[in-house]
DNA sequence: TATTGTTATACTCTATAACTATA
DNA sequence: TATAGTTATAGAGTATAACAATA
């Protein structure tokens, strides 16, 4: 269950690998978690973001669903006939286009994104609403510089260099 | 690419939704940069892992290999045969007990070891050297925080509550 | 000719169960 | 009889390439 590099061993006094380390741990704790709950509703991570586009855009095409997950449209026909048997996706041809499927929320699957909304609210309050005000400032000025720093370029040009350097 | 619930859509004002918004966001974008970098490697999540786990403990019996990464033996099993041909690990039979195989890392296993403990270091360095100390601290005390609640026995209780109320 | 979704094929990570060899 | 690692089988997520139907 426990994927991660340094399973409570020796601690590395490194520069920064304290935060980094912090940041593994949670992400672990965290994936455990979501992928343990999904299950109970019968869903994995990968259909459960399904359901989550589809909520938040509506009826769409699978093409404009593959774009959405970051996903192939061969990957999208996949998930799709996964979430078949449980009738929580609809599919029908496209009205305006004889070549796509529209693919919809059912009844059933709407009810599921909500739920899955509420549990996501709930785990949201479990984990922060006791967090003083002060400890919550420095964690959200954190958080947005770390991903202003995964996006920048700089961040690209210093993967290259460390590339090269062993290449 | 982005495989997040909310991709830059609509911001919602839940309780607490912001903060676990954060984490998701820096989740994903870390998974991918980790991902894409081991990929240079010519490695993957798992098999890096594994060389990790291997360099921090030594040579040991492919059980104990399972048993630290959390894996079945026979996961174990196939992910030596994926990195046999790069000539990372070494397999020998166990001196000891005939029925066992010991694995360790070969030299340049070592050196990829050490490779990733080094990139390692650099994206600490990259993404947490500059933050500013008082928001450091805010942002330790915080995952701390959330690491001590998702590994409580209350957080079990939740979820089973969360589940329950709904089948 | 370009686009939509599919069939075909393949790779990675994961699991359980049955089996072999050794303790 | 119990343990270590394998073969066999399966499921989930991902990808590309080739192909059919439609624009």
């Amino acid at each position: 269950m426990n994927h991660i590099h340094d399973p409570g061993g020796p601690p590395d006094p490194q520069v920064g690998a304290e935060p980094l380390g912090r940041l593994f741990a949670v992400t672990v704790l965290m994936a455990d978690a979501m992928e343990h709950d999904l299950a109970e509703r019968g869903l994995t991570r990968a259909r459960a973001t399904v359901l989550s586009v589809l909520h938040a855009g509506g009826p769409m095409k699978q093409r404009d669903l593959a774009a959405a997950l970051g996903v192939s449209p061969r990957n999208v026909t996949g998930l799709l006939e996964a979430l078949a048997p449980s009738g929580l996706v609809d599919r029908v041809p496209h009205p305006d286009d004889g070549r796509a499927t529209l693919v919809s929320l059912s009844e059933r699957g709407r009810r599921m994104a909500q739920r899955l909304d509420a549990d996501r609210r709930e785990l949201a309050r479990f984990l922060f609403d006791d967090v003083p005000e002060a400890e919550l400032a420095g964690y959200l000025a954190t958080m947005d510089r770390i991903v202003a720093r995964l996006q920048s370029p700089v961040f690209g040009e210093l993967r290259r260099a460390a590339g090269e350097r062993w290449d």
